[in-house]
DNA sequence: ATTACTGCAAAGCATTTGCAACGAA
DNA sequence: TTCGTTGCAAATGCTTTGCAGTAAT
């Protein structure tokens, strides 16, 4: 069976129609790991699927966000990226010079999230972690001394 | 000494004059600690200062911000939010029910820091964390099984 | 046949920018 | 006096929304 049935699945089980237009959306993002903005994702798919618009997009990657089948990431430029929800949790380095971002595998949660729970009584739905630097391949000019 | 006196200094070494506004807006993020939209600081300022405008907060904002004086924050709810750039460095458990945020003072970057360097080599400018939830006072609706 | 979905165009919101007048140095 | 700064208004960029036609069930 296809990778994307099992969110088909769930977009039913909601009362969700399978459009051509969602299942781009996830293909694509099936396709593509990692995380892009909207605009990426549209100009993707339209390669494919030219008659797609950006309106589109948006409102399916919502819907999706609200199934917990895809992922909302809120980077520091002011535009969400978005990523296939999997099994694996992770968070990102972003370089400031060339945009590429890196996963790394640590999540301060898995440490922290019970003490949280506990101590401030507080239930958490969902964190962000993002470390923002120079990659190895854009290391900045070293300072002067001064 | 007046504690925007370290400021200002910072501000003048760089060429920037001091304004009322600048004064107004570094005053304001002294006086309220925590976290700031640009809009609520401009709302606080206008009370004592009715004449300043809000294009002014953002430009002030960023020079700050840029000179290490202010450190800008980016919530999942579309606007950064601002504070003073102080020495305790903590980061927010946001109630996604009534807005109200919690520092909690542990820092992923402190065990994690040295690592990424290394095996990374990755130069790290800044990060953030935020951990989005229910406060106490604001648990949601236990689910139904099923 | 329903009811949700799409594309279009327009609106919304946070933020940025060009410009001429202004004010700190 | 000089050059950075301000306020205004307009523009920008990302995202959302109203609407009428369209398509999935």
């Amino acid at each position: 069976m296809p990778a994307t049935d099992q969110f088909f699945q769930k977009l039913k089980q909601h009362g969700y129609k399978i459009t051509p237009q969602r299942q781009a959306i996830l293909q694509c993002l099936l396709d593509h790991p990692g995380h892009h903005s909207a605009e990426e994702i549209h100009q993707i798919i339209k390669t494919s699927y030219p008659h797609i618009s950006l309106d589109t997009v948006y409102r399916n990657l919502h819907t999706m966000v609200s199934l917990g089948l895809v992922l909302a990431l809120n980077f520091a430029d002011g535009r969400n990226r978005y990523e296939i929800a999997t099994e694996d949790h992770h968070h990102h380095l972003i370089c400031l010079s060339c945009g590429q971002s890196e996963q790394i595998d640590f999540c301060p949660l898995r440490e922290l999230a019970e003490e949280i729970s506990r101590e401030k009584n507080f239930t958490i739905s969902r964190h962000n972690f993002e470390i923002y630097g120079y990659c190895r391949n854009c290391q900045p000019a070293r300072k002067e001394r001064g």
